[in-house]
DNA sequence: AGCACGCCGACT
DNA sequence: GTCGGCGTGCTC
């Protein structure tokens, strides 16, 4: 027997397989980890595949040490899952598995993956056991639990007697196997009833397939994905949901819990390790049955899935920023697809990507039109600052924004600022020469921090010192440009001085539970004012929170982004869902300077599908996404001169490519990238658009790119940002 | 990734 | 003459 190996190291030479002989004393299963010689050193691998015969040369097959842990820690659908990546995403295959393993795992911390169950023998003789009071105490103990865990045992009465049992031979011990399910419900679900519009949903979500879930927001989405995760569970299935990072708050984490019990794992970035790993296992031995988390969660290692969800499905979370760069969502319809189970994407503002699909017919379409208490959505108010500028307001707030402020203070309510930026201000910039202070390492400009009266550059965190004379020409008029969160705080403290005024973004929840207190001190505070950025857009309820001001509309609208009007739309219908969540009527504020844009006036009716319509136009029109697809690769590397060769290699193998598919590829040109120097790395970049589908153009586009020795290469598809 | 092999410079 | 620089190539 042969075992194809991926060795467990990241490196493009070694993205293949080795072949080793299985010695006849060792039992390799598929998905197991081995030790194995490898160029005189002993690495760790993973077997990927077993076979009868190998095609390498017998001379230089060498054979598998050991194995790591005695069962396959890499189950069967992940290692299909695995080749999926590999291909679909350019990724290396170890950089894909130690995706799937907690990081305990490969640290070798832990060696025990299953838990040890104990149970009565048959031939007991209680009184062998007169004087061992402890270990009578456990039998006794034992015939009324029947079946109980070692280490509850041993904490219970001891290690002594309980291992005096085990030499007694009283105790049977069995390891808990893999497919099992051990506890029935433990708390029956609370049977909610549901509205005629949920129970629609739910009866149209049955068959195979990915469902767009479109539903306003209030629309009691949540409720349906419980009871489709309650289906699976009834079918004796598992079930998998994605959530946004940010919207896994306390109070939906206990909303889950309190549901589904001790069957649910709830992955999120606040878990330590260990936590992450218990998690982990308890997922790989069955016990939990519904894993809810993040992005990564997506590559739980549950078994029988028989409903996947990805909630807020627009959001650009699920695909990861960093290497190895992959799409949770094409994870996650890969895996329905293997469970031949449904996949529901949900949201109230569906990316144009994926309604486009369903206008196509390739995925099917789930309406919610209609707020579940019947409750109209808040009113949304465009507010012309152009217009304040010429009336002779030039500071961030609007007349109208102020007077509906005093208003929500006067009535004790609360009210919520949203601001796209951080910082007090973005920028560092000369009045009299233009100069603008700038990373030296990275070519971004510094923001500034008035906690710490410090520069920071957001790409490498190097701080600097802030500057009182500008450097290029020693004019003492360099100030701060644009608005950030803390402006805005302490704007607003200096017209309204008596007010509770509380800021959340980026820098104030940094620490571990800060998020949550200032939340809780929100909550409690009447009259109270809320300033934040993206986060305080999601998740939570705030009964008293009647206002909604969006202070700088436009901050997502102007960026050289094809997604940036869409995102615009969701921000704001998302944003907006702050207000008026209780009997009190709500409304918006929102304030920009470009008061005609199309985006504004779909968003202010919500109206999503004239919105789509418009966007899906004139992307049809231009040649964008979802109707072509981009690609950009980023080379970067110290040397200017070693980036701009290498790139030039690659552009010319790109060149014949283009030759090849001329009517495919609309548009390919190489450059600097906008920020053209990060942590002193050099970045130039190709962009080239093809038309959509094309895998196989893309694959060949791919090839070009391995032979770039010494930069680090960066492949993306359909970027969320170019910078 | 890490290690060997190999082909050129400046030194006991 | 040799010690050692790191470019190239290989690892089942």
């Amino acid at each position: 027997m042969f075992a194809s190996v991926v060795i467990d190291q990241d490196a493009k030479a070694l993205d293949k397989v080795f072949d080793y002989v299985v010695p006849a004393n060792l039992d390799v299963k598929t998905g197991m980890r081995v030790f194995v010689p490898f160029g005189g050193r002993t690495l760790q691998g993973f077997v990927v595949d077993l076979k009868n015969t190998s095609s390498v040369p017998a001379n230089k097959l060498k054979s598998i040490y050991s194995c790591v842990e005695n069962f396959s820690v890499i189950k069967p659908e992940m290692t299909k899952l695995m080749k999926f990546m590999c291909d679909e995403f350019h990724l290396r295959q170890t950089s894909v598995l130690r995706l799937f393993l907690p990081s305990e795992i490969r640290e070798g911390k832990v060696r025990e993956l299953f838990e040890k169950y104990v149970s009565l023998g048959n031939n007991i003789d209680k009184n062998a056991l007169k004087r061992a009071k402890k270990q009578l105490e456990i039998v006794e103990f034992l015939e009324k639990e029947q079946k109980v865990k070692l280490s509850v045992l041993k904490e219970k009465f001891g290690d002594s007697a309980v291992k005096a049992l085990i030499e007694k031979k009283f105790l049977n011990i069995e390891k808990e196997q893999v497919h099992r399910s051990p506890y029935v419900c433990s708390r029956p679900d609370k049977k909610v009833v549901l509205s005629r519009q949920q129970n629609l949903a739910l009866e149209s979500i049955k068959e195979n397939g990915t469902y767009l879930l479109h539903g306003v927001t209030g629309s009691g989405k949540t409720e349906v994905y419980m009871h489709l995760i309650s289906r699976a569970l009834e079918n004796q299935k598992t079930a998998l949901m994605l959530v946004p990072e940010i919207s896994l708050t306390p109070q939906v984490m206990s909303t889950f819990r309190a549901r589904f019990g001790d069957k649910i794992a709830l992955l999120h970035s606040n878990l330590s390790a260990g936590e992450r790993f218990d998690e982990w296992r308890r997922i790989f031995a069955g016990q939990a049955k519904v894993v809810v988390g993040a992005r990564s969660a997506i590559f739980a290692p549950v078994e029988n899935v028989g409903i996947i969800i990805v909630d807020e499905e627009h959001e650009q979370s699920y695909v990861s920023e960093s290497n190895p760069r992959y799409d949770a969502l094409t994870v996650a319809a890969q895996r329905a697809k293997y469970n031949s189970c449904p996949l529901v994407l949900g949201s109230a503002t569906p990316s144009v990507d994926d309604y486009q699909k369903a206008v196509d017919g390739e995925i099917k379409l789930v309406e919610m039109p209609d707020r579940a208490n019947g409750k109209p959505l808040p009113r949304i108010q465009i507010i012309d600052m152009m217009n304040e500028i010429r009336t002779g307001n030039s500071t961030v707030f609007s007349t109208q924004l102020i007077s509906d402020l005093a208003k929500v203070i006067n009535e004790k309510k609360q009210a919520m600022i949203f601001i796209n930026r951080r910082g007090y201000s973005s920028f560092m910039m000369c009045r009299e020469c233009g100069y603008l202070a700038i990373c030296k390492d990275c070519d971004v400009s510094l923001v500034y921090h008035r906690e710490d009266n410090r520069l920071k550059c957001h790409y490498c965190g190097k701080q600097y010192k802030v500057l009182d004379k500008c450097p290029k020409c020693g004019s003492d008029k360099i100030k701060q440009g644009a608005v950030g969160t803390e402006k805005i705080v302490s704007e607003l403290h200096s017209i309204f001085p008596d007010v509770k005024i509380l800021r959340m973004d980026n820098d104030t929840v940094s620490k571990k539970g800060s998020h949550q207190k200032i939340l809780e001190e929100f909550a409690s505070t009447r009259p109270s004012i809320l300033v934040g950025t993206q986060m305080i857009a999601k998740g939570h309820d705030f009964e008293d929170v009647v206002l909604v001001g969006i202070v700088d509309a436009d901050q997502s609208l102007y960026r050289s982004d094809y997604r940036s009007t869409e995102r615009c739309f969701q921000l704001i219908t998302q944003v907006s869902g702050r207000a008026g969540r209780s009997q009190f009527e709500g409304k918006v504020d929102l304030q920009t300077y470009s008061p005609k844009h199309y985006v504004y006036k779909f968003a202010a009716n919500y109206d999503y599908k004239g919105f789509f319509k418009k966007e899906a136009n004139i992307r049809k029109t231009a040649q964008f996404p979802p109707f072509s697809k981009i690609i950009r690769i980023l080379f970067s590397h110290y040397d200017e001169n070693v980036v701009k060769d290498e790139l030039k290699t690659c552009y010319n193998r790109l060149l014949k490519v283009r030759e090849k598919y001329f009517d495919d590829i609309i548009y390919m040109d190489a450059m600097k990238s906008p920020i053209k120097k990060i942590k002193n790395s050099f970045r130039y970049q190709v962009i080239i658009r093809l038309k959509k589908g094309k895998k196989q153009i893309e694959d060949e586009i791919f090839d070009c790119t391995l032979q770039a020795p010494k930069s680090s290469v960066f492949f993306e598809v359909n970027p969320e940002n170019m910078s």
